[in-house]
DNA sequence: GGACGCAATGTTATAGTGTTGCCTGTTCCT
DNA sequence: AGGAACAGGCAACACTATAACATTGCGTCC
Protein backbone atom coordinates (compact mmCIF):
# COMPACT_ATOMS: atom_id res chain seq x y z
CA UNK A 1 0.00 0.00 0.00
CA UNK A 2 1.36 3.12 -0.70
CA UNK A 3 0.93 6.28 -0.78
CA UNK A 4 -1.35 7.48 -3.75
CA UNK A 5 -3.33 4.47 -3.27
CA UNK A 6 -3.83 5.18 0.01
CA UNK A 7 -4.64 8.38 -1.12
CA UNK A 8 -7.29 7.32 -3.94
CA UNK A 9 -8.87 4.80 -1.11
CA UNK A 10 -9.26 8.31 1.34
CA UNK A 11 -10.74 10.20 -0.84
CA UNK A 12 -13.05 7.25 -2.21
CA UNK A 13 -14.12 6.74 2.02
CA UNK A 14 -14.45 11.11 1.95
CA UNK A 15 -16.74 11.41 -1.08
CA UNK A 16 -19.05 9.48 0.56
CA UNK A 17 -20.46 8.26 -2.94
CA UNK A 18 -19.36 6.53 -5.83
CA UNK A 19 -16.86 8.61 -7.77
CA UNK A 20 -15.76 8.34 -11.23
CA UNK A 21 -11.97 8.03 -12.03
CA UNK A 22 -11.86 11.84 -13.45
CA UNK A 23 -13.30 12.99 -10.28
CA UNK A 24 -10.44 10.88 -8.28
CA UNK A 25 -7.86 12.45 -10.80
CA UNK A 26 -8.83 15.92 -10.12
CA UNK A 27 -8.95 15.55 -6.78
CA UNK A 28 -5.52 13.83 -6.18
CA UNK A 29 -4.05 16.37 -8.51
CA UNK A 30 -5.65 19.17 -6.15
CA UNK A 31 -4.55 17.95 -3.04
CA UNK A 32 -1.06 17.12 -3.46
CA UNK A 33 -0.49 20.08 -6.12
CA UNK A 34 0.57 18.05 -9.11
CA UNK A 35 -0.56 16.87 -12.11
CA UNK A 36 -2.12 13.24 -11.63
CA UNK A 37 -2.48 11.56 -15.16
CA UNK A 38 -5.28 8.65 -15.99
CA UNK A 39 -3.04 6.19 -16.31
CA UNK A 40 -1.55 6.73 -12.69
CA UNK A 41 -4.89 6.72 -10.89
CA UNK A 42 -6.25 3.92 -12.72
CA UNK A 43 -3.52 1.38 -12.04
CA UNK A 44 -4.38 2.41 -8.26
CA UNK A 45 -8.13 1.61 -8.75
CA UNK A 46 -6.65 -1.76 -10.48
CA UNK A 47 -4.91 -2.28 -7.37
CA UNK A 48 -7.62 -1.54 -4.64
CA UNK A 49 -10.03 -3.92 -6.74
CA UNK A 50 -7.55 -6.55 -6.76
CA UNK A 51 -7.23 -6.34 -2.93
CA UNK A 52 -10.87 -6.16 -2.56
CA UNK A 53 -10.53 -2.51 -1.47
CA UNK A 54 -12.60 -1.04 -3.86
CA UNK A 55 -15.61 -1.71 -6.12
CA UNK A 56 -16.48 -1.06 -9.54
CA UNK A 57 -19.62 0.14 -10.22
CA UNK A 58 -20.84 -0.75 -14.07
CA UNK A 59 -23.56 1.14 -14.43
CA UNK A 60 -22.01 4.83 -13.28
CA UNK A 61 -18.72 3.77 -14.85
CA UNK A 62 -17.70 4.86 -10.82
CA UNK A 63 -15.95 3.46 -8.05
CA UNK A 64 -16.29 3.01 -4.31
CA UNK A 65 -14.77 1.31 -1.23
CA UNK A 66 -15.59 -1.90 -0.43
CA UNK A 67 -17.28 -2.16 3.22
CA UNK A 68 -16.10 -5.38 4.16
CA UNK A 69 -12.86 -6.19 2.20
CA UNK A 70 -11.81 -9.01 4.51
CA UNK A 71 -14.94 -11.37 2.92
CA UNK A 72 -14.34 -12.62 -0.61
CA UNK A 73 -17.19 -10.18 -1.96
CA UNK A 74 -20.71 -11.34 -3.23
CA UNK A 75 -21.48 -8.07 -2.77
CA UNK A 76 -24.46 -5.94 -4.56
CA UNK A 77 -24.92 -2.36 -4.71
CA UNK A 78 -28.57 -0.58 -4.58
CA UNK A 79 -28.12 3.05 -6.20
CA UNK A 80 -29.99 5.85 -5.74
CA UNK A 81 -30.43 7.40 -9.28
CA UNK A 82 -31.62 10.89 -7.18
CA UNK A 83 -28.82 11.54 -4.46
CA UNK A 84 -26.33 9.39 -6.15
CA UNK A 85 -25.51 7.85 -2.94
CA UNK A 86 -24.83 3.63 -2.99
CA UNK A 87 -25.35 1.09 -0.13
CA UNK A 88 -23.52 -1.80 -0.53
CA UNK A 89 -25.17 -5.47 1.10
CA UNK A 90 -24.21 -8.80 1.36
CA UNK A 91 -26.71 -11.69 0.26
CA UNK A 92 -25.08 -14.73 -0.26
CA UNK A 93 -28.21 -16.41 -1.39
CA UNK A 94 -28.25 -14.13 -4.54
CA UNK A 95 -24.22 -15.69 -5.06
CA UNK A 96 -26.10 -19.32 -4.66
CA UNK A 97 -28.19 -18.96 -6.89
CA UNK A 98 -26.27 -17.14 -9.75
CA UNK A 99 -23.92 -20.61 -9.28
CA UNK A 100 -27.06 -22.39 -9.96
CA UNK A 101 -27.78 -20.91 -12.64
CA UNK A 102 -24.20 -20.84 -14.18
CA UNK A 103 -24.16 -24.63 -13.48
CA UNK A 104 -27.21 -25.23 -15.80
CA UNK A 105 -25.52 -23.17 -18.50
CA UNK A 106 -22.19 -25.09 -17.68
CA UNK A 107 -20.97 -21.77 -17.28
CA UNK A 108 -17.91 -20.70 -14.78
CA UNK A 109 -18.02 -17.85 -13.29
CA UNK A 110 -14.86 -15.32 -12.04
CA UNK A 111 -16.94 -11.87 -11.31
CA UNK A 112 -20.59 -10.94 -10.67
CA UNK A 113 -22.26 -7.64 -10.97
CA UNK A 114 -25.50 -6.75 -9.07
CA UNK A 115 -26.44 -3.68 -9.24
CA UNK A 116 -29.56 -2.51 -8.19
CA UNK A 117 -31.05 1.97 -9.33
CA UNK A 118 -33.46 3.19 -7.90
CA UNK A 119 -34.40 5.76 -4.77
CA UNK A 120 -32.91 5.34 -1.34
CA UNK A 121 -35.17 5.69 1.66
CA UNK A 122 -34.54 9.67 2.13
CA UNK A 123 -35.16 10.12 -1.36
CA UNK A 124 -37.91 8.30 -1.50
CA UNK A 125 -39.94 10.20 1.16
CA UNK A 126 -38.95 13.51 -0.31
CA UNK A 127 -40.70 12.89 -3.46
CA UNK A 128 -39.79 12.06 -6.78
CA UNK A 129 -36.75 12.18 -8.67
CA UNK B 1 -40.82 0.52 -35.76
CA UNK B 2 -38.95 2.62 -38.59
CA UNK B 3 -36.46 1.39 -40.74
CA UNK B 4 -33.45 2.53 -38.95
CA UNK B 5 -34.58 0.11 -35.62
CA UNK B 6 -35.15 -2.76 -37.72
CA UNK B 7 -32.46 -2.88 -39.48
CA UNK B 8 -29.88 -2.36 -35.83
CA UNK B 9 -32.20 -5.10 -33.87
CA UNK B 10 -31.75 -7.26 -37.50
CA UNK B 11 -27.61 -6.66 -36.87
CA UNK B 12 -27.80 -6.99 -33.43
CA UNK B 13 -29.44 -10.44 -33.99
CA UNK B 14 -26.87 -11.27 -36.44
CA UNK B 15 -24.15 -10.55 -34.79
CA UNK B 16 -24.50 -13.06 -31.86
CA UNK B 17 -22.93 -11.56 -29.65
CA UNK B 18 -23.22 -8.11 -27.49
CA UNK B 19 -22.49 -5.23 -29.67
CA UNK B 20 -20.89 -1.58 -28.95
CA UNK B 21 -22.53 1.11 -30.55
CA UNK B 22 -19.93 2.22 -32.56
CA UNK B 23 -19.63 -1.20 -34.18
CA UNK B 24 -23.60 -0.78 -35.10
CA UNK B 25 -22.56 2.34 -35.98
CA UNK B 26 -19.85 1.11 -38.74
CA UNK B 27 -22.67 -1.62 -39.55
CA UNK B 28 -25.45 0.59 -40.41
CA UNK B 29 -22.94 2.79 -42.30
CA UNK B 30 -21.44 -0.30 -44.41
CA UNK B 31 -24.68 -1.88 -44.71
CA UNK B 32 -26.31 1.09 -46.32
CA UNK B 33 -23.72 3.18 -47.94
CA UNK B 34 -24.26 6.19 -46.24
CA UNK B 35 -22.72 8.01 -42.77
CA UNK B 36 -24.83 6.91 -39.35
CA UNK B 37 -23.72 9.40 -37.13
CA UNK B 38 -23.66 8.45 -33.38
CA UNK B 39 -26.63 10.10 -31.99
CA UNK B 40 -29.13 8.04 -34.73
CA UNK B 41 -27.73 4.78 -33.13
CA UNK B 42 -27.57 5.90 -30.05
CA UNK B 43 -31.13 7.01 -30.11
CA UNK B 44 -32.51 3.75 -32.08
CA UNK B 45 -30.53 1.94 -29.32
CA UNK B 46 -32.41 3.79 -26.27
CA UNK B 47 -35.61 3.52 -28.00
CA UNK B 48 -35.15 -0.54 -28.17
CA UNK B 49 -34.29 -0.77 -24.61
CA UNK B 50 -37.43 0.79 -23.64
CA UNK B 51 -39.46 -1.32 -25.85
CA UNK B 52 -37.56 -4.61 -24.05
CA UNK B 53 -35.96 -5.59 -27.09
CA UNK B 54 -32.64 -4.64 -26.71
CA UNK B 55 -30.85 -5.15 -23.26
CA UNK B 56 -27.56 -3.08 -22.50
CA UNK B 57 -24.78 -5.26 -20.43
CA UNK B 58 -23.12 -2.55 -18.09
CA UNK B 59 -19.69 -4.22 -17.72
CA UNK B 60 -18.99 -4.41 -21.31
CA UNK B 61 -20.55 -1.29 -22.40
CA UNK B 62 -22.73 -3.53 -25.41
CA UNK B 63 -25.86 -4.08 -26.30
CA UNK B 64 -28.03 -7.45 -26.91
CA UNK B 65 -31.25 -8.56 -28.19
CA UNK B 66 -33.76 -9.63 -25.72
CA UNK B 67 -34.77 -13.11 -25.62
CA UNK B 68 -38.30 -12.55 -24.63
CA UNK B 69 -39.18 -9.07 -25.11
CA UNK B 70 -42.61 -10.32 -23.97
CA UNK B 71 -42.02 -10.60 -20.39
CA UNK B 72 -41.10 -7.59 -17.89
CA UNK B 73 -37.22 -8.55 -18.19
CA UNK B 74 -35.91 -10.00 -15.07
CA UNK B 75 -33.07 -11.48 -17.17
CA UNK B 76 -29.45 -12.15 -16.22
CA UNK B 77 -26.44 -12.47 -17.89
CA UNK B 78 -23.64 -15.21 -18.13
CA UNK B 79 -20.88 -13.09 -20.43
CA UNK B 80 -17.98 -15.60 -21.37
CA UNK B 81 -14.18 -13.49 -21.36
CA UNK B 82 -13.19 -15.75 -23.69
CA UNK B 83 -15.25 -15.99 -26.60
CA UNK B 84 -17.36 -12.82 -25.81
CA UNK B 85 -20.77 -14.47 -26.41
CA UNK B 86 -23.68 -13.64 -23.96
CA UNK B 87 -26.31 -16.06 -22.71
CA UNK B 88 -29.72 -14.48 -21.05
CA UNK B 89 -31.22 -16.69 -18.50
CA UNK B 90 -34.66 -15.39 -16.60
CA UNK B 91 -34.90 -16.19 -12.83
CA UNK B 92 -37.63 -14.80 -10.83
CA UNK B 93 -35.68 -16.36 -7.88
CA UNK B 94 -33.51 -13.36 -8.12
CA UNK B 95 -35.72 -10.82 -8.44
CA UNK B 96 -37.19 -11.79 -5.18
CA UNK B 97 -34.74 -11.77 -3.51
CA UNK B 98 -32.98 -8.12 -4.47
CA UNK B 99 -36.76 -6.96 -3.80
CA UNK B 100 -36.36 -8.71 -0.14
CA UNK B 101 -32.91 -7.08 0.48
CA UNK B 102 -34.33 -3.71 -1.09
CA UNK B 103 -37.22 -3.70 1.70
CA UNK B 104 -34.57 -4.35 4.39
CA UNK B 105 -32.90 -1.07 3.32
CA UNK B 106 -36.20 1.23 2.16
CA UNK B 107 -34.96 0.98 -1.35
CA UNK B 108 -37.17 1.55 -4.36
CA UNK B 109 -36.25 -0.15 -7.22
CA UNK B 110 -36.79 0.63 -10.91
CA UNK B 111 -34.21 -1.21 -12.51
CA UNK B 112 -31.41 -4.32 -12.07
CA UNK B 113 -28.19 -5.06 -13.45
CA UNK B 114 -26.91 -8.64 -12.94
CA UNK B 115 -24.06 -10.01 -15.17
CA UNK B 116 -21.79 -12.85 -14.46
CA UNK B 117 -18.45 -12.94 -16.08
CA UNK B 118 -16.62 -15.98 -16.92
CA UNK B 119 -16.33 -18.63 -19.12
CA UNK B 120 -18.88 -20.87 -21.31
CA UNK B 121 -19.17 -24.18 -21.94
CA UNK B 122 -17.36 -24.92 -24.65
CA UNK B 123 -14.60 -22.17 -23.88
CA UNK B 124 -14.03 -24.00 -20.76
CA UNK B 125 -13.40 -27.75 -22.50
CA UNK B 126 -11.08 -25.73 -24.79
CA UNK B 127 -9.02 -24.34 -21.97
CA UNK B 128 -8.02 -21.33 -20.28
CA UNK B 129 -8.25 -17.70 -21.59
C1' DG C 1 -53.46 23.38 -50.39
C1' DG C 2 -50.71 26.09 -47.02
C1' DA C 3 -49.41 26.20 -42.16
C1' DC C 4 -48.42 24.16 -38.25
C1' DG C 5 -47.02 20.31 -35.01
C1' DC C 6 -44.52 16.41 -34.04
C1' DA C 7 -41.49 12.42 -34.26
C1' DA C 8 -37.41 10.66 -36.27
C1' DT C 9 -33.24 11.36 -38.16
C1' DG C 10 -29.01 14.00 -39.77
C1' DT C 11 -24.80 16.85 -38.60
C1' DT C 12 -21.14 18.77 -36.05
C1' DA C 13 -18.78 19.17 -32.23
C1' DT C 14 -17.53 17.95 -27.73
C1' DA C 15 -17.65 15.59 -23.20
C1' DG C 16 -16.51 11.61 -20.58
C1' DT C 17 -14.11 7.20 -19.83
C1' DG C 18 -10.24 4.16 -20.41
C1' DT C 19 -5.80 2.31 -22.60
C1' DT C 20 -1.15 1.87 -24.81
C1' DG C 21 3.58 2.57 -24.95
C1' DC C 22 7.55 4.16 -23.27
C1' DC C 23 10.41 6.01 -19.96
C1' DT C 24 12.22 6.98 -15.06
C1' DG C 25 13.03 6.08 -10.34
C1' DT C 26 13.09 3.01 -6.30
C1' DT C 27 13.59 -1.18 -3.84
C1' DC C 28 15.28 -5.25 -2.87
C1' DC C 29 17.79 -9.33 -3.73
C1' DT C 30 22.40 -11.62 -4.81
C1' DA D 1 27.66 -2.85 -8.53
C1' DG D 2 24.16 -5.53 -11.57
C1' DG D 3 19.63 -6.51 -12.42
C1' DA D 4 14.88 -7.84 -11.83
C1' DA D 5 10.41 -6.22 -10.34
C1' DC D 6 7.38 -2.85 -9.35
C1' DA D 7 5.42 1.89 -8.98
C1' DG D 8 4.61 5.88 -11.07
C1' DG D 9 4.99 10.00 -14.73
C1' DC D 10 3.77 11.46 -19.25
C1' DA D 11 1.96 11.96 -24.02
C1' DA D 12 -0.89 10.45 -27.08
C1' DC D 13 -4.70 8.06 -28.43
C1' DA D 14 -9.00 4.95 -28.56
C1' DC D 15 -13.47 4.16 -27.23
C1' DT D 16 -18.12 5.51 -25.46
C1' DA D 17 -21.73 8.85 -25.11
C1' DT D 18 -24.21 13.30 -25.32
C1' DA D 19 -25.29 18.27 -26.47
C1' DA D 20 -26.99 21.43 -29.54
C1' DC D 21 -28.91 22.54 -33.55
C1' DA D 22 -30.74 21.66 -38.39
C1' DT D 23 -33.60 18.93 -41.46
C1' DT D 24 -37.00 15.73 -43.27
C1' DG D 25 -41.37 13.53 -43.66
C1' DC D 26 -45.93 12.96 -42.42
C1' DG D 27 -50.31 13.97 -40.41
C1' DT D 28 -54.02 17.30 -39.28
C1' DC D 29 -56.65 21.41 -39.23
C1' DC D 30 -58.54 25.34 -41.17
Amino acid sequence: MTELRKRILELLWASGRPAGAYELIEAVTRRDSRPVGPPTVYRALEFLMAQGLVSRIESLNAYVPCVHPERDHDCLFFICSRCRASVELEDSRIGGLLAEDAAVVGFVATRRTVEVEGMCAQCAEVGAA
